[in-house]
DNA sequence: TGGATTTGATAAACCGGTATAGCTCCCGAA
DNA sequence: TTCGGGAGCTATACCGGTTTATCAAATCCA
């Protein structure tokens, strides 16, 4: 016989339908002799609840989204995604909640897909990623009332729940670690201006310069392309005053500039310190391996989703978890300067 | 008002609700004037279909599944799986079917989702990676009547839709290219073993070997991690009659390859000649710039998701297409041998 | 002991669509 | 003039669960 419902279970028990659903779903209405004995008998027909008519009863569809909002070809090249993804899904497993991944090609497109979403009962909430200044996507899925969880960045004025690191904790762990080691000119090879983290980022330099002693720290904003930040590294490099020490927003920038150093001749880390805000295996494959900002998005990943569960399940609620600090993991490509 | 349904429409309209799913879906049972007026009130009411309501019908979910199986943590370095997704959604996304991804850490677990979908009724249908010799799941899925398109393999005899590139032609012109360029030891550090595009590439080595007059073309295995791919060439390199050429399969292990080399003092492309059988960023963003096979990520996933609509449309048709051949990019790591 | 409450279960409504049997017109052919 | 048949639409069952109103029997308490 295929696919078992619970009528089935119920003839076979000689029950009502309704009292299979209280048994299987542990709510009072049976005794526990009569639960047992139907859970017996759904555990032999080997039966499995129909996803869509649970979802029918205007209650929760089991199934969370995350939209991914950039161009295809630059995607993939960070691991920061994958772990997010394991991370994610296995805070989500526990509970047997599936997740809808989606890429599209700009934010326009993404607030569409939350739309859809919301109106044809797909998710019962989303995670959110990139989130930039005044960003769009916030005001939208208040709107939609889709519960909503913000990945790396404060959802606004109490708007929606997050989870975060501190982005300018870290950046001064960075910044202080290199002017320990005698650098004073320090530049900042950073990512898209729009992007809050970005911003956290840059302000951290700044606010760190004078009471380190800095001649120089220059934050320079790129797309995150290895190409932009090879060209900024090129520009860099050929002033008369070059930093000694460069910290770029991303593992893949960063080995972008250690190729631009190479190839003129600036020793790394004799003439130059390197340092990624983002470790992965591109920084531990180069040579020499960089020194770079390790954070466990695994982890993060894992928190979100618990944070975004626990935002479904109380929709009033908001969430906003601070998640351990990143360390900074030293390597080879660092020094004090010549 | 909250979400509309087609009895408010229908209401509205005047009419049945039976009307209403008649002209909603373009099939006849109603005038064109009618039909016209439905849609103008749903497009007014902005309705759209609540994807459960639908699935109940005994339908399909307009919904497929991906599984990938891959420790958490060798996964995402590379690109590949994220051009894959995004041309698999771009392939979907004009029938406006979802994706739903998973990763899970080993088979058994990937072969207990395809249960759960199949009975959940989750999924319309699957998507396949990194098929294997004697893959288990190619039977569980045609146990489970789950229509499903194998990427990267064949599924089977007959058994699984699939669609493919050819590996042996691809590995092919690898060795006829570095051949002619005069390579007479070559070796080739493949993958794990049991996947069925490791045997194919191998076999493709040992068969060309011969006619090409080369003197040796061991394949070695390994599991793909830039450790192993490093601990390979260090032997290789480190024996007396060592290769002057090395073909690795995957992208990441040509780049530890080439950190073993310049670590061993072996000059690329002067005393030994690296090509990657994947094209990636990675890649590029060495010194020097690594030859690669390129192919179109993007594109096999697209034509993944046409072979699985058409599965999924007719149960009956198993489709096996090829894809265009990959080309490969010659770049700044392969030379004539010293 | 009798009325009030609790326990264990049932029948039926409901969620939002789809599919189908059937009804009413209206037209054309015999 | 009657009958067949198709177009256009309605009413209703159905998909597989959840939930609620209802009810009988058991239990409790004064």
């Amino acid at each position: 016989m295929a696919r078992p419902t619970i009528a089935d279970i119920a003839t076979r028990a000689g029950v009502s339908k309704g009292a299979v659903s209280f048994a299987l779903n542990g709510r009072p209405g049976v005794s526990d002799a009569t639960r047992e004995r139907i859970l017996k008998i759904a555990e032999q027909m080997s039966w499995r609840p129909h996803s869509a008519a649970r979802a029918l009863g205007a209650a929760r569809v089991d199934s969370v989204g995350m939209v991914i909002a950039r161009p295809a070809r630059t995607l993939g090249v960070e691991p920061f995604f994958a772990h997010l993804l394991s991370g994610v899904q296995s805070g989500l497993s526990a509970e047997s909640i599936s997740l809808q991944l989606l890429i599209v090609e700009d934010t326009a497109a993404e607030i569409e897909v939350y739309r859809r979403w919301a109106s044809e009962h797909r998710v019962d909430g989303v995670i959110l990623v990139d989130l930039t200044v005044k960003d769009p996507r916030v005001e939208e899925l208040k709107a939609l009332e889709l519960p909503a969880v913000v990945i790396g960045g404060r959802g606004g004025k109490g708007a929606l729940s997050s989870v975060w690191a501190d982005d300018r904790d870290a950046m001064l762990s960075i910044v202080e670690y290199l002017a320990a080691l005698g650098h004073r000119r320090i530049a900042h090879v950073a990512g898209t201006p729009n992007f809050q983290h970005t911003q956290r980022r840059i302000r951290a330099v700044r606010d760190a310069a004078p009471r380190l002693g800095l001649l120089e720290a220059p934050s320079l904003t790129t797309d995150f392309s290895d190409s932009e930040g090879a060209a900024i590294t090129r520009k860099l490099l050929s002033q008369p005053d070059r930093p000694t020490a460069i910290v770029y927003d991303s593992d893949v920038m960063a080995v972008a500039g250690l190729g631009v150093a190479m190839e003129m001749g600036v020793t790394v880390p004799g003439d130059l310190s390197i340092v990624a805000f983002d470790d992965s295996i591109l920084t531990q494959l180069m040579h020499p391996a960089l020194t770079a900002l390790s954070r466990d998005t695994f982890d993060f990943g894992r928190q979100a989703a618990e944070v975004l569960l626990q935002t479904i399940a109380d929709p009033g609620t908001v969430v906003n978890r601070r998640t351990a600090n990143p360390v900074l993991t030293v390597r080879e490509s660092t020094a004090p300067p010549a």
